[in-house]
DNA sequence: GAAAGTGTATTATAGTAATAGTACAATAGT
DNA sequence: ACTATTGTACTATTACTATAATACACTTTC
C-alpha cells in the first residue's frame, strides 16, 4: 500500500481506496483479516488514529467486520458482484476522460491511440 | 464553471482546475479580462476570499496576471505548448487509468472496448 | 488467572479550507 | 475631483484532517 501525505487526498480515504481496489483485485479471500491498527500505522508511518478511522469508515460501508479484541475482516462481495463493479469503476473513469478528452478537442481516434500507447508503455515496466 | 463544495477537492483548487482546462480548451484569448473577484464569488455563491486564493495562486502559476484596480488577465502560452499540453494531461490520466485497469485483470483489448462504449455514449448528451 | 495483543473511544493540539466582515490602495468612468 | 469598481490584505470563526497521548474492554495465549 502507497501512501502520499502530501497529494491533497486525506490519508484516510487513500487507505479506503487501497484496500477497496485490492478487494476488486481479488488480492482478499473472505475474512482474511487485515493488519492490526498499530501495525498498519507503523508500516504506513502514520498515526494509529488515521488507520483506525479508515477502519471504522470501512465497517459502515460494509466492507470490513470487526472483532474487538480479536481483529478486523474483510468482507469480500460475491464475485458476480466483483465482475460488475470492476468494469463499473474503470467505466466511470473513462467517461469522465473522454469528457476531457472531448473539452480539449483530441477526437476520439487520438484518444484510441494515445490508449494504445499508455498501454505499450506499460510493458516495458513491472 | 461547475463548483461541487462536497467532494473533497478544495474549491479554489476547482477554481484553478477549471480555468486551466478552459484554457487548454481553446475558450481565452491571451489577455481576456476574467471575471472580478466579487461577481465570481456572487456567481459560484462562495466567498470572496476562496477566489481571491485561486487568483493569487494562478498569479504565481503565471497563469493570470493582476491589475490592482484593473482587474486579473489570462496569459494564454504558445499555441505550440498548448497543444503538447493538451496530450500531456490526457496521456498522464490514461497511463493510470490503463495501471488501475491492470491491477484489475482487465485485459487491453477489453479496454479499448469499454473506452469505445464511453465514447459512443458521449454522442447522446451535449 | 495473568499478560500481551487488539479494537475502540476520548481529549488536546496544530494546520488547512472556507466563511464572514472589514479595510485600503489603485483603476475606471463620470 | 468624485464615485464605483476592483485587487489585495487582515482578523476571527468554524470544520476537517492528522497527530499525540491515554484509557478501557475484549480476545488470545500461556
Amino acid at each position: 500500500m502507497k501512501i502520499d501525505p502530501d497529494n491533497g487526498i486525506p490519508i484516510y480515504q487513500q487507505i479506503i481506496d487501497g484496500m477497496h481496489l485490492s478487494v476488486l483485485a481479488g488480492r482478499y479471500r473472505d475474512g482474511d483479516r487485515v493488519l492490526p491498527v498499530r501495525e498498519l500505522a507503523m508500516e504506513l508511518r502514520i498515526n494509529p488514529n488515521t488507520v483506525a478511522k479508515a477502519y471504522r469508515l470501512m465497517q459502515d460501508e460494509g466492507l470490513l467486520v470487526s472483532r474487538p479484541g480479536g481483529g478486523n475482516f474483510i468482507a469480500v462481495p460475491a464475485e458476480e458482484a466483483l465482475r460488475r463493479e470492476r468494469e463499473e469503476t474503470i467505466s466511470a473513469d473513462l467517461a469522465k476522460l473522454a469528457a476531457k478528452a472531448r473539452t480539449l478537442g483530441i477526437p476520439p481516434e487520438r484518444l484510441r491511440e494515445l490508449l494504445d500507447n499508455a498501454q505499450q508503455e506499460r510493458r516495458g515496466e513491472s
